[in-house]
DNA sequence: GTCGCTTCGTCCGGCTGCCGATGTAAGTCG
DNA sequence: CGACTTACATCGGCAGCCGGACGAAGCGAC
């Protein structure tokens, strides 16, 4: 009967509720995981009077709303409870070697407005950070806001970034960049700015689609190859913050191929984007760049598949290891390469199904990513609504305002 | 009644994660964090009142005495505060395909008694288990203890357990252990009884070892090829509780060894024990197990040496992936294999520091576990102990008694 | 319609737990 | 031998939370 009991599985550990404080109740109501303070109450353990007063805080600080009356279940009415999503907004960069997306999103996530431009990441920090800046500023303007109503931003990029400077770290794709301090570009605005690897924001993007804290790994094909691993809902980073790196895993092959990188056969070599275009131009097929393979494969192409499928199966090789290592519940496909769907898909689960252990296989899920293109929008987006919402950061502005 | 209720015990403190809870005092005075009350405040930021008052809590439980004065700084000595580590025994299994080990401890996990018998684990649960209940029961008698005095037993089986039930999961080789309810056998004893494969368990006992909470691998060589995953001080299980079985990972190679577990060029069937022992008797060499081949390194003997290397160079190649994909702090490389010591660490770090990313291999760290052939053993008892003290359990038995 | 039932939300008394101040013990230093 | 410093115990007070009492609001039976 109780809405926890349901919720939490059998025997599950009564972990999941440990808090009650404001900010715990607002990711509750952000998530829908609950929609009126009795709701509130069952999920926390929390006694009434306390909810009450949280919920009391919240409204005060214009977190929260009250909204009409639901349905009866016998009793009074709950009277429901809404998340203000238009309290303030995020920006969300999505940051590659030839393009930029950026969207601005309400607190809920949802797009009010989004602009692309062309760029070359190797012009370096300032150029491009200033054409974000014009871009965000466009957005906005567009959509009727004005730079105050910003309350974080989230940026992803193409290589390392030390997370908690949001200075890249030598990347390799962008020259000019090491060490630069992205956020302080944005001082001005006064807000939060993340910045992380690409792969990883992604990984943040699904986290908050999912509503869910399993372990999974995230992998982009795109031009280059990249993982990014949740661990009980929360991105892992590693010690360095090198975690997910696995594009210049060395692959076993006859062919040699040399890698951006400067070693032979790593799986970015001959997997990702750049090789498939060159295998696909070797083949004597018409294609400039990885997307035209693509295209060609969804159009059914006999060559473009066979080459598609084969990378899935390279990726595969390299997954089926880390699913026996890390034993994850799904795997997320992600990136330009990612669009070509099905045979990429069956290339690496025809490997990976194949080569891991049936314990870890049995409860794997592999699949695309849901959000397509906008996962580095969304992704980044979403970082920058939990830096701005999670509990702590809604606990210490209630305590300090 | 109510979820809650039941959730919040009347007298137990709402917050778990408190940091000066007795538990969580009790935890830095075993680690040796703290020796006294004014060092637990500076520690938790908790008052001296709170302090005291937890303080007295353990020492009126028994969980920790007064001891003499230590030096002045210039004021009033600190009192010492010591933890009790006789106020209770703990016992630790180290169940391997072919011995047993096992261990009876203090709570500080000092050895006080062991034995080891010869088994063969596919004989099955019942008499295995029998012979670990004589063994136990002996080394308590010759240390003039009773069976009231032991509050947990780890246990380390090699195969795939589930954790939380303490059952093996269709394990290669334990034929007729799948699913048997291991803590059952011990149930008369009336204690925790923890069950977790031996690489897990190597790993726990590394922690307790280390007392760090970095991201680090144990990597067990012996027959099998095992890895343990500890993230933040803690061990990572996966999914379904089977990650870090790294030794059936597809290794490239034109020999196609064939595995135990049925397929071809498992990394096992490359570099683990009765690989070497197979190698080494192709050779020539006058061996019938692994352990001869160790021996042999260790006296010189080239053919052997470059065995040894050479396996390690195998194992390296898929250490290679994983530091590029986990990033850890450091590995530790444990298991019978590992007593060749420095050629089987050159073959690993010759390939890992190659292959790896520049940004993982710089912060990482290669080295064999300490703990030699006591690994398991210790690992059994640091288990036990974690269980029987952890602050939680430790909150919970001062609320309850 | 009205009355009772049920559920929702608020208000208030009381309890628990923790903090900080105060007091005392026990050393060192001049 | 004081003056000072540090360690620990005690006690009053405050904050936070719980639980019960009370009012509010819909539903259904009669």
């Amino acid at each position: 009967m109780s809405l926890a009991a349901e919720r939490r599985g059998p025997d599950r550990p009564l972990a999941l509720v440990d808090g009650s404080s404001p900010g715990q109740l607002l990711r509750l109501l952000r998530t829908g995981a609950a929609s009126s303070r009795s709701e509130l109450v069952a999920l926390t353990g929390a006694s009434r009077s306390t909810v009450s007063l949280r919920v009391e805080q919240l409204m005060q600080a214009g977190y929260v709303a009250e909204g009409g009356l639901a349905g009866s279940s016998g009793g009074r009415p709950p009277r429901l409870l809404a998340f203000c999503a238009d309290r303030g907004h995020v920006v969300g960069v999505d940051l590659g070697v030839t393009s930029v997306d950026v969207a601005v999103a309400d607190l809920a996530g949802a797009f009010v407005g989004t602009a692309t431009a062309d760029i070359r990441i190797a012009d370096g920090p300032e150029p491009v950070l200033g054409l974000v800046r014009t871009l965000i500023t466009r957005v906005l303007v567009t959509a009727g806001l004005t730079q105050d109503t910003v309350r974080a931003i989230g940026i992803g990029l193409p290589g390392p970034v030390e997370f908690a400077t949001g200075r890249p770290v030598h990347p390799p794709l962008m020259p000019g960049w090491h060490d630069y301090p992205v956020p302080e570009f944005f001082a001005d605005l006064d807000c939060a700015v993340l910045v992380d690897n690409d792969v990883n924001v992604m990984a943040a993007g699904e986290v908050a689609e999912r509503g869910s804290s399993e372990n999974f790994l995230v992998v982009k094909i795109g031009t280059g190859i990249g993982c990014g691993i949740v661990l009980d809902g929360r991105v892992y980073r590693g010690s360095a913050g090198s975690a997910g790196d696995i594009g210049h895993v060395y692959v076993p092959d006859e062919r040699r191929a040399v890698c951006s990188c400067g070693n032979e056969n790593c799986l970015e070599s001959l997997a990702g984007g750049a090789a498939l275009a060159r295998d696909a131009a070797e083949l004597g097929l018409d294609v400039r760049e990885a997307r035209d393979v693509v295209e060609l494969a969804s159009q059914g192409n006999p060559e473009a598949l066979l080459l598609v499928r084969e990378a899935g199966r390279r990726v595969g090789e390299v997954l089926a290891g880390l699913v026996n290592f890390f034993n994850p519940h799904r795997i997320v496909i992600a990136g330009g390469v990612a669009h070509a769907g099905n045979p990429l898909l069956a290339g690496i689960r025809e490997v990976v199904y194949r080569r891991s252990l049936p314990l870890a296989a049995r409860t794997l899920d592999i699949s695309l990513s849901k959000l397509g293109d906008r996962a580095g929008q969304v992704g980044a987006v979403r970082m920058a609504i939990e830096a701005h919402l999670s509990p702590a950061a809604v606990d210490a502005a209630l305590a300090s305002g």
